[in-house]
RNA sequence: GCGCCUGUAGCUCAGUUGGAUAGAGCGACAGAUUCCGAAUCUGUAGGUCAGAGGUUCGAGCCCUCUCAGGCGCACCA
């Protein structure tokens, strides 16, 4: 039988809740837990400590008692035993470690992949940065980040949708446009600078020179903005990052009535009032500190409302769950877009945003000034350019989203042991040079378990365990949005191989020995692969 | 003034949703290769988890207050 990490844990976790609940646990569950110190077995469970109070006994005597009650699965479990203060930590058979490796090797490419979220239709909507412009880096970091969420997510079954959102109305449209056509001036000898607010530098002069060649030219700003999102779409796919949808605010919610609607509602629900000339929201009664304005003096449609109108259509289209990837400037309108949702009576508690702290470019010590004057890497595409796509999806999602990250250019540059994203690769592309010598000489993998027996070194137990495990780090950093939980992972896996590797020969090795150990390093390179597949950073048979 | 994020080793950061003796990488220092990739491995040093209270069997994690840094608080988006 082949055991994966879900049903192990499901048994172990079954059996002592029967004798739990058979002692009176009423609504308190048993869990699983990996200790931090790997002596005290291969996961414990807390359960005692909790039943303590609740049944007025020591918790080391309700130790005492579970482990006469609880009827574990022996095929399963060598050693089950008790530890201060109490605790009762699991020794889990060496064959269920086996059967783990022959299932990974079996499954390769798709090990990993679970069903834990099949219930999850999943809206994802990231990036979505003002068609103004070139793609910063927030952006990259957001992109990284909502890639590999997704990735993760899918992974463990849910139906996920990625979605770009574009500002190409209102104002901001505009000004854009107004600013396109300066350019162009400009481009005629003209000294015709930016309206204030608007957009110059190089980059508006490159996209009126296209704009000039053009035989028919259509409205300026809408042709721009069209333009700054290809633009988008290729720096994205150059960074392995693609979207189901881009989502056009001018198309998909002014000129379809949505927005208009989404004002009708709010008004018929009494939830707005005017106030000089303006319409407002009362979101300030949903948990906002104030309201905020959805209509402005001029009749023109606020941001916000076309904002709630897109939260509202999100829904609509049937998603269970709506997630947004939002920079670090609009924290402040998480709250409010809340209230307002919650007003309009949406499931709140099915909408979440993510926000992508805050980078400061790093080149040593030194940080980089942002300058768009001075060019230095202010753009996604420039990033890309120093420090490549491995590294910079690597860096961006090395640490936990909304801590501001310092992003050393320096660091990443370098093709060095300084550099996080080459120990893990190397450990891959160590493992590749062994499988090609292995093809020369005609070794083989073994694939059973029964070929497995001869790996019982602390060392490969700690692999044959980590592979095993992975599968329960996919659906973990899926749940909780948290992609840096994967290098985490990553980084341990790849140590305890290089400790192997130099503790261990395996070529080699009596044959059966160099068979299965040629296994295990097959199985860590499965799970380096596809691990690092869901981060966007390539696995390298060669380095 | 109000709100959000952050504060853990010299530096950059983890800490598995409250569990056992606080970890990793880098940097520093000392070592390891006639042998499968040394982009590796072994060891040493390094801590008042910003501070003070509280909650409980148990707190880096939860609550309150204080301090420090960052960012928001437009009829911009």
């Amino acid at each position: 039988m082949n055991h994966d990490i879900f049903t192990l844990q499901r048994s172990v976790c079954g059996s002592i809740q029967e004798a739990a609940d058979s002692l009176g646990a009423g609504d308190i569950k048993a869990t699983l837990e990996r200790p931090k110190d790997k002596s005290h077995g291969d996961f414990a469970t807390p359960i005692a400590m909790l039943l303590a109070k609740k049944l007025k006994t020591s918790p080391m005597a309700i130790v005492q008692d579970l482990l006469q009650k609880t009827r574990l699965d022996p095929g399963l479990i060598l050693k089950a035993e008790a530890a201060a203060p109490g605790f009762i930590n699991f020794k889990i058979q060496p064959t269920v470690y086996y059967s783990g490796l022959e299932n990974t090797l079996s499954q390769e490419k798709l090990f990993g992949s679970n069903d834990q979220l099949k219930n999850q239709k999943l809206l994802l909507e990231f990036v979505s940065a003002n068609p103004t412009g070139p793609l910063n880096i927030v952006s990259a970091r957001a992109a990284a980040l909502g890639d590999s969420i997704a990735n993760l997510l899918e992974a463990s079954g849910a139906d996920v949708s990625r979605e770009y959102y574009v500002n190409d109305a209102g104002v901001q449209a505009r000004l854009f446009g107004e600013s396109l056509l300066a350019a162009c001036e400009r481009l005629g000898g003209k000294n015709t600078s930016a309206p204030e607010n608007g957009y110059q530098g190089a980059y508006m002069e490159d996209l009126g020179r296209t704009y000039l060649a053009l035989a028919n030219r259509p409205e300026a700003g809408f042709w721009g903005m069209d333009q700054i999102i290809q633009w988008h779409k290729k720096s994205l796919e150059s960074y392995g990052v693609s979207f189901n949808k881009y989502f056009s605010e001018k198309k998909e919610l002014h000129d379809t009535g949505l927005v208009r609607q989404t004002i009708e509602l709010l008004k018929k629900g009494g939830l707005t009032y005017e106030q000089e000339g303006a319409l407002w929201i009362k979101v300030s009664n949903f948990g906002s500190p104030k309201d905020e304005v959805i209509v402005k003096s001029d009749g023109q449609p606020a941001y916000f409302v076309a904002d709630i109108a897109y939260h509202l259509n999100k829904f609509k289209r049937g998603f269970n769950r709506v997630v947004d990837i939002w920079g670090p400037d609009h924290h402040g309108h998480i709250l409010r877009m809340k209230s307002a949702l919650r007003a309009l009576g949406c499931p709140v508690d099915d909408f979440a945003v993510l926000i992508a702290q805050q980078v400061n470019l790093m080149e040593g010590s030194e940080k980089v000034k942002m300058s768009k004057r001075e060019g230095k890497f202010v753009t996604m595409d420039e990033l890309l350019e120093q420090v490549g796509r491995d590294a910079a999806r690597f860096f961006f999602v090395m640490r936990s989203a909304n801590s501001h990250l310092d992003f050393d250019i320096a660091v990443a540059k370098k093709q060095t042991d300084e550099n996080p994203v080459f120990y893990i690769q190397y450990a891959h592309a160590r493992i590749c040079s062994l499988l090609r010598r292995c093809e020369e000489s005609g070794l083989r993998p073994a694939r059973k378990a029964a070929e497995f027996v001869s790996l019982v070194e602390p060392e490969s137990f700690l692999l044959l365990k980590e592979i095993m495990e992975y599968p329960q780090w996919v659906v973990e950093s899926g749940k909780a949005y948290e992609p840096h939980r994967i290098v985490a992972y990553l980084q341990a896996l790849a140590g305890y191989f290089h400790v192997f590797y130099a503790k261990h020969r395996i070529l080699d090795a009596p044959q059966e020995t160099a068979r299965a150990r040629l296994s295990l390093a097959l199985g860590v390179k499965t799970v380096l692969g596809n691990a690092l597949g869901l981060l966007g950073v390539s696995a390298p048979e060669k380095m």
